[in-house]
RNA sequence: GCUCCCAUCGUCUAGAGGCCUAGGACACAUCCCUUUCACGGAUGCGACAGGGGUUCAAAUCCCCUUGGGAGUACCA
């Protein structure tokens, strides 16, 4: 093939889950890489477990995190539709091609049937193949099982296609990942690739969709290694040619289980609503089975692009752990310009009245603030001493540093120089409060302790942001009123 | 059950027979910096799953065991 193109086909039963947003990256960066193209294509055969908020969800998330497709369902391009419920038409034909050829057939079994099949099969302890019962009923059998109303399904001829293209029984081929991959075919069964119901089954529909849209290379997770053999003899059958095949190893749980609900977000919006920044999950994800050749691992999705190659990703599975991706995230908070991160900060802080800071105010209180933060929600409790006229004090400060002797007398000290503080100046503030603390530490008291106290009355903590910036955008009016509601 | 895939610090990984007394990152611990918490810097802790081979030499190659994962649908 000649052109480059991958793409990544979801299907619309759920939010685009941080597995397949992996896929999806290493897909576009394979395709960054080898000046290919990336298209999108919406697997929707299941009208069951499918719905057009899903689909939205996939096309929100996958722009968020910047993996812009150059084909796909909205953008369009010379191989669609890019939506699999728009293509039933065209999926027959090819079936009848099989048909025709000999590598396919009908099967009447009814699922009674199959089911006793499959209950032999493990009571045998032997694994499940179909016993291509249908495969060879003459014209008349047919009839007489149509005339009983038994509408039948198309079956896929294994054995057929293995020995019109191989001289044994094992399939195999080379992953781009994986290395040599095979099969013993015969422990493959004759497997349906059109329902009863006139509709294409998955492993036959993404043959027609990729081999029709030009597909060069699949890149995917490994569950789907043993879906591979079947859909390379449909290739074959179809006298198609076969595109690589490349399997990712799957992502992990930290129980080394699936990673489901119970471990909390699993969907790239919800890492999103959590306060995640998408960069930081971009970049994350592809650290999982992929190293940068240089060892520097916080990158742009152009630099990894630049890096990136397919055959150096790891073959094995990787755990998902918060402790690095949470580290990273925060280092993107850091690194992210103000103005960005204020607007990015304000879903987080919809509980406060905002109006009662001005916008320069605000992007105060966020660079003072964001420092310490791993996620966008952390700002919520971080930052809330700066709104409101009462603060809530956190358990036990009020009393340790308030509630003393010592702490009173650092308090009615400050208290008698607010007049003089200059609120809006910030580095006269600084020095004045710098000259405060001298006071005290001719005292024996510490720097840290004096401003502890100081720290406590205005923010109810002892920790937070920068207390030249807690001054100043405070206010004197209400620092005023704070240090006087915390002297007894 | 059957088939397939995988196996280096707690986690993500570097390592493609000698460069490995196994490197980096996160986490953790200690110290430094400091108006707090942090950030940053320094140091430390910490792994080749086990057993057999092949070889002058194995984390790297082969086999077995063990462990983990996936698939086994008229789901995708």
């Amino acid at each position: 093939m000649d052109e480059i193109r991958v793409r990544i086909a979801p299907s619309p039963s759920g939010n685009l889950h941080v597995g397949t947003a992996r896929t999806a990256l290493f897909n576009y960066l394979f395709a960054k890489k080898n000046n290919g193209k990336f298209v999108l294509r919406i697997e929707d055969t299941d009208a069951e477990r499918t719905s057009q908020a899903y689909v939205d969800n996939i096309f929100d998330s996958l722009k968020a995190l910047g993996l812009n497709w150059d084909e796909g369902p909205d953008v369009g391009g010379n191989y669609g539709p890019y939506t699999q419920s728009e293509r039933f038409d065209i999926y027959p034909k090819y079936v009848q091609e099989l048909l025709d050829k000999g590598f396919a057939y009908e099967c009447f079994c009814t699922p009674e049937e199959l089911e006793a099949e499959k209950e032999e099969a493990t009571a045998n302890k032997k694994a499940y193949v179909y016993s291509k019962k249908c495969e060879n009923l003459t014209e008349e059998e047919k009839a007489k099982l149509r005339a009983e109303g038994r509408k039948p399904a198309i079956r896929f001829n294994i054995a057929k296609a293995q020995k019109a293209f191989h001289d044994s029984s094992i399939l195999a081929f080379e992953d781009l990942v994986k290395g040599h991959l095979q099969q013993d075919t015969d422990l493959i069964g004759d497997f349906v690739i059109m329902k009863s119901n006139g509709a294409p089954t998955y492993n036959y529909a993404v043959v027609i969709d990729d081999m029709l849209m030009k597909i060069s290379h699949i890149i995917r997770g490994e569950d789907h290694i043993s879906n591979t053999f079947k859909q390379i003899l449909i290739y074959e059958a179809l006298g198609a040619e076969v595109p690589r095949f490349g399997h990712l190893g799957m992502i992990l749980a930290p129980d080394r289980s699936k990673l489901s609900k119970r471990h909390g977000a699993t969907a790239v919006s919800e890492f999103v609503e959590k306060g995640y920044l998408t960069e930081a999950l971009n970049n994350f994800v592809a650290l999982l089975g992929w190293a940068p050749s240089d060892g520097v691992e916080l990158k742009s999705l152009q630099e990894i692009a630049a890096d990136f190659r397919i055959n150096e990703v790891s073959s094995s599975n990787s755990v998902f752990e918060y402790d690095k991706l949470n580290w990273m995230n925060g280092q993107y908070i850091k690194k992210m310009d103000i103005k960005e991160l204020t607007a990015m900060a304000k879903p987080f802080l919809s509980k406060y009245d905002l109006t009662e800071l001005t916008e320069e105010q605000l992007e105060k209180v966020i660079t003072a603030t964001r420092e310490p933060i791993t996620i966008l929600s952390d700002l919520t409790n971080d930052v809330a001493y700066f709104f409101g006229k009462d603060i809530e004090f956190e358990e036990g400060v009020k009393e340790a540093n308030i509630d003393t002797e010592q702490g009173q007398a650092i308090l009615k000290e400050f208290a008698s120089r607010i007049d003089s503080l200059a609120f809006d100046d910030e580095e006269k503030l600084h020095e004045q409060m710098a000259e405060f603390r001298n006071f005290f530490k001719e005292q024996g008291i510490k720097p840290k302790v004096t401003m502890w106290t100081i720290r406590a009355a205005l923010t109810g903590r002892t920790h937070g942001a920068d207390m030249g910036v807690v001054l100043e955008v405070l206010g004197k009016d209400k620092v005023q009123y704070r240090i006087e509601k915390a002297i007894v």
